[in-house]
DNA sequence: GTGAAAGCGCTAACAC
DNA sequence: GTGTTAGCGCTTTCAC
């Protein structure tokens, strides 16, 4: 107390006329000690407001048992939820829960994964979709090798194994059976042109949203070129952005035609969306007009509230011009107007499944693969297509 | 690397053909150290990716700075928000941030922070409102004086210091003026009965809101008995529940009257939500209809989420029927059905200014109290009451 | 410029 | 039962 820095072991020692290591006894209470010396001590400790120092407990052997996440950013509801339930498994464990955000940045994931290992975390879970290039291939295996040496783990949520062989647990949802029940929603509500908005061509988690998408398409009998994948990438600006160019393209009539597309100044203003067709991937022609939809599938919800703002900016009603859904049911989603249908991703279980499972069988998991379902979530944003455009209306605009 | 744990100081002094303390001199990078020897010691280093053992390093002085973070939960926008602020203010410093959460247990807090205190955190940053009790303020007396025993600091964001000498910093949003700002703008278009719904008697942040709201109301001349606040708590649910049971008991007309409400059944459920009327304080009578109103001021912007739905549930409009406002303008309020009029807390800052302020002169920030400032963000979810009830019908149903 | 040695606070053998 | 002792991996005087 009066002392200068922390109250440290030996302090707590003298004042209770033991020696350091019984006081260690008492406090581990792993080694039998009588109930008046233990007494003894307990009052002192409390008398002093004894803390142990974390880190020199650490070095010794006994450090506390620490998961660590990192995510993209905590403000996304879809992540906090998966932070969330991470740290619920963790604490229910006794094991201390680290949050790291990188803002999407490679270089800052590297980072707070070396300091993991300098901190000594037994479990660093990696969460979210990445595009797959050789770069994340490279540091990943290399995380997972360091990680492993140590008698540390490493498990991917939402993001693929860059090698089966590599010590690392695998926790994602089947996005392309998830993307492929909405689509079939959608499909069977009679909607025949759908676009995709949100792609975001080598991110894992978009790209089987992508396949789940099109396998849809086609297992109704669709041909490729009913595809129309918009990727501007996600969040709410996004999605808002790529809707409202979408719809000033003339995408989608207004309620009987009403709404006049401006023919000469599409592709206005800084676009950086690119539109694929399936029919020629490749070209992107943000420029051309694509055939007009009835229907959106956003990539996930937060670009389906962008695109909702932007449809209703453009006078039109959902569901009855045009129907929408999105994807995680994010816990407002049903809030938005209107509420959304979509497809509910638990987060918080696929966090809490994380650290459950790689602290089941450390030895088991490794290499594991685990998928976690999704299913359908329906609320009002679908509609069958009006009337007389059931096909979308294929020709031009 | 094929050695058993791992890879320490010692190794990478044999590899390198030095001593331990040129290895450490090399790392620290405060010695001079002849370029020759530097890269040979470097290049051993990453030969063996070498890592620091951070509490080795925390135990001899040189700890990592750390700073925490103690919420509620993640999941809720507004925390997420600060926490991101935190993070990211840390972030620019070099400074290691960890989350907690409490779920609002405070013996769950009390247990973390004692924790970030073995770990050595420099900085403890407990986020949100709460109830003011002795409890409360013997505990956050102990944190910080616990704390600043240590040279660590404390800061209270968003709740009240329990004395003005205690070693705490509290930075924290003019809630009452926010409140009372929302309120005129609700009395300027013409509304008398508003009804403050999501009281939490004893919580700081709620009590200050009401206190705002009631200034409001005195300011246009209004008595007290036209203050209504509905002790509902916060959450989505609670508004939902509350603003369900409200428009049951017959608190507000339909269009035209066609709302019939249930005259027997009223108060029927599980109702744990108490009408405090300013009249007669303490007589929570849920089951006495409150005169009619025009307009619903949320304790914050869930409760307002769920309040909407409720209000639509009734098949009432928002705002022809029945005007709402928010508190805190989450990511999300503008997605609403309609979007939201609510008061923007800039959460965000509210981190950033934490750790900045704690940060900026350690010994001068004890003991002193920031309040940031707040602004209406006008959307669509307010307009004069319907005619023929500017009063609100002050005649019961 | 570089090495040897002394701890940081704690736990875990080993004594007694 | 309880005290003594030897480190855990690192930084930092203090010599050379």
């Amino acid at each position: 107390m009066t002392s200068k820095g922390r109250v440290t072991i030996r302090e707590v020692a003298e004042r209770a006329g033991v020696s350091m290591a019984t006081v260690s006894r008492v406090l581990s209470g792993n080694h039998p000690v009588p109930a008046s010396t233990r007494a003894r001590v307990l009052r002192a400790a409390r008398d002093l407001d004894y803390v142990a120092n974390a880190h020199a407990r650490a070095l010794v052997g006994g450090g506390r048992k620490m998961v660590a996440v990192v995510l993209r950013q905590v403000t996304s509801p879809f992540y906090a939820q998966v932070a969330e339930g991470v740290e619920a498994e963790a604490a229910a464990r006794g094991w201390l829960c680290l949050v790291g955000t990188t803002g999407g940045d490679p270089g800052r994931e590297l980072e707070f994964v070396q300091l993991m290992r300098e901190e000594g975390a037994r479990l660093v879970i990696l969460v979210g979709g990445v595009v797959e290039d050789d770069a994340y291939r490279e540091r990943v295996a290399h995380y997972a090798q360091a990680l492993a040496s140590t008698g540390a783990r490493l498990v991917l949520c939402g993001r693929p194994a860059p090698d089966p062989d590599i010590p690392a647990l695998v926790v994602e949802f089947d996005n392309e059976a998830g993307a492929r029940a909405i689509t079939g929603h959608l499909l069977s509500a009679g909607h025949r042109r759908i676009v995709f908005l949100g792609g975001l061509p080598g991110n894992t988690a978009l790209d089987a949203r992508v396949a789940g998408y099109r396998a849809a398409l086609a297992e109704h009998g669709l041909g490729p070129e009913a595809a129309h994948v918009v990727d501007c990438g996600l969040g709410r600006a996004a999605g808002h952005r790529a809707m409202t160019e979408l719809l000033k393209a003339g995408g989608v009539p207004g309620p009987g035609d009403t709404a006049t597309p401006e023919t000469a100044t599409s592709g206005t203003g800084t676009l950086d969306t690119a539109t694929r067709d399936a029919a020629n991937p490749g070209t992107a022609t943000p420029d051309a007009a694509p055939a007009r939809f009835t229907a959106v599938f956003a990539g996930d919800d937060m670009v389906a509230a962008g695109a909702l703002r932007a449809i209703a900016d453009a006078g039109l009603r959902v569901p009855q011009d045009i129907s929408v859904v999105g994807y995680n049911d994010i816990p407002l989603a049903e809030d938005f107007n209107p509420p959304l249908t979509t497809v509910r991703t638990p987060a918080e279980e696929l966090g809490r499944a994380a650290v459950r499972i790689a602290l089941r069988d450390p030895e088991h998991a490794a290499g594991a693969h685990h998928l976690l379902g999704t299913h359908i979530v329906v609320r009002d944003s679908v509609q069958p297509p009006p009337p007389g455009r059931e096909d979308g209306g294929s020709t031009p605009v």
